[in-house]
RNA sequence: GUGAGUGUAGCUCAGUUGGUUAGAGCGCCAGACUGUGGCUCUGGAAGUCGGGGGUUCAAAUCCCCUCACUCACCCCA
């Protein structure tokens, strides 16, 4: 037997109708905020990613999907979609469509990383850019976005986590304030952050070692050292979450995982996922299109794991997913099988969903199926009913049934 | 990449100190019931016991190797 590759997955029906009903939310809500989808290949040169992801990062060091095409050259199955977007944006001249421009993608992603609960190799991410803007309000716009959705899936119980992480002008600073104190400590460290010391010393911030948590708190927080147009940036951020009605919470130990990121970081998580427990992660890159080699033009977006937002999806927003068919037509003998078909196509027109039992074994299996898949009603089609233009309906989760006339469907 | 746990029917699992033909529930199929699903009863199909090797008269059971899955670490969605 082949099996699928390992952190690979089928998704199949029922469940498959519910990740169809979260994207096409997602798609809604999206649409309802002047966001257009966009499309980018699920492969890119490698290059895109290094360059784009940060040489040093984990994404890049170790869970990339690199192979050499036919002809040598070194290609990426994209590990996360903002880069794409932005080599999009650079390769199509987008500098030259209307600003900010709003975009928005679902898709696969791909991670070589030991599966476990929430992870996979190949995962699913539903994610939104605003480029151009430098204004905190398109930040706010983001949450504003964000919240939206998750509202809709009827999530109550998710916490926002927010930072700053500065920018080009004040990063340096609080890097060496960091670096003195870590340098001091060196010996109470564990060997990643040993490390860290000099390659990231940001990431210390985000160690979940026990033996570094003692040190953790003689670090800095990174608040003292924003510029003043870092911290009126993350101010004006707060008092938009606030107008907003979005609860949040300021974390000076947030930090994420990609270099891009500049100023406003943020994560949502949920309580209910294991130790994979961010659902979104996302923040503000204001260098990522030009370190590409395209312009001057900032953004900021989010990447939601759709993977792990369904795994803990309310039952309430699921309940509401219906896979079953409106009507499913019982012919009590062959001879009612065309009929059935008639009937199915006339309703499929009206707009209802319909479907015909095949077998013609009758009306014991033909309900037993209708009741499996989930129908809501059957329709019983016999020599009698055909005379009198009529069917049955049965009510499949009540068993009540009534005669009515086909047209009065 | 590191660690731990688990692999027996489609699913959930039982299987005694190694012992004869590997079981149950659910599901599936058929029948009781040739125009009525869910309840009940009867019957049936379905297993390379993850794979390979070894020990033994005899292995689902003991040993070695291997693969897969799960969870955790690292990190992230």
């Amino acid at each position: 037997m082949i099996a699928t590759v390992k952190g690979t997955r089928d998704i199949l029906p029922p469940e498959s109708f519910v990740w169809n009903r979260v994207e096409a939310v997602a798609r809604e809500v999206f649409h309802s905020f002047g966001y257009g989808e966009i499309r980018t290949p699920l492969m890119e040169p490698t290059e895109l990613f290094t360059r784009g992801i940060g040489e040093d990062t984990d994404i890049v060091n170790k869970e990339m999907y690199t192979f050499p095409d036919k002809k040598g050259r070194s290609l990426t199955l994209r590990p996360e979609g903002t880069a794409p977007v932005a080599r999009a944006y650079i390769s199509n001249n987008m500098q030259t469509l209307p600003h900010p421009l709003r975009l928005y993608y679902i898709g696969p992603m791909f991670r070589y990383e030991r599966p476990q609960k929430g992870r996979y190799r190949q995962f699913f991410q539903i994610g939104a850019e605003i480029l151009g803007p430098e204004e905190p309000a398109a930040d706010v716009e983001m949450f504003s976005l964000l919240v939206d959705f998750l509202n809709r899936l009827e999530f109550t119980d998710l916490a926002v986590g927010l930072n700053s992480v500065g920018c080009e002008a004040c990063r340096p600073g609080y890097r060496a304030a960091l670096q003195a104190v870590l340098q001091e400590h060196k010996g109470e460290l564990c060997v990643d952050c040993v490390r860290r010391i000099d390659t990231n010393p940001l990431r210390v911030l985000d160690c979940k070692e026990a033996g570094c948590q003692p040190v953790k708190k003689l670090l800095p927080s990174i608040g003292g050292h924003l510029c003043e147009t870092c911290s009126a940036h993350l101010r004006f951020v707060e008092e938009g979450l606030n107008a907003l009605k979005i609860r949040f919470e300021l974390n000076d130990r947030l930090v994420r995982g990609l270099d891009y990121y500049t100023r406003t970081v943020f994560e949502v998580v949920s309580g209910r996922l294991g130790a994979q427990n961010a659902i979104c992660g996302g923040g503000r890159y204001d260098r990522l299109i030009s370190d590409l080699g395209g312009p001057k033009v900032p953004g900021i977006g989010f990447a939601i794991g759709q993977d792990r937002l369904i795994e803990i999806l309310p039952e309430s927003f699921k309940a509401k997913v219906k896979p079953g068919l409106d009507y499913f037509i019982v012919p009590v003998s062959p001879n009612e099988l065309l009929p059935a078909f008639e009937l199915a196509a006339k309703l499929r027109e009206q707009g209802r969903s319909a479907g015909v039992a095949l077998d013609g074994k009758g009306l014991k299996k033909g309900l037993k199926f209708a009741a499996a898949t989930g129908a809501v009603s059957a329709l019983i089609l016999g020599e009698e009913e055909i005379k009198n233009g009529e069917v049955v309906v049965k009510n499949l989760a009540t068993g009540e049934q009534v005669k009515k006339k086909i047209d009065e469907l």
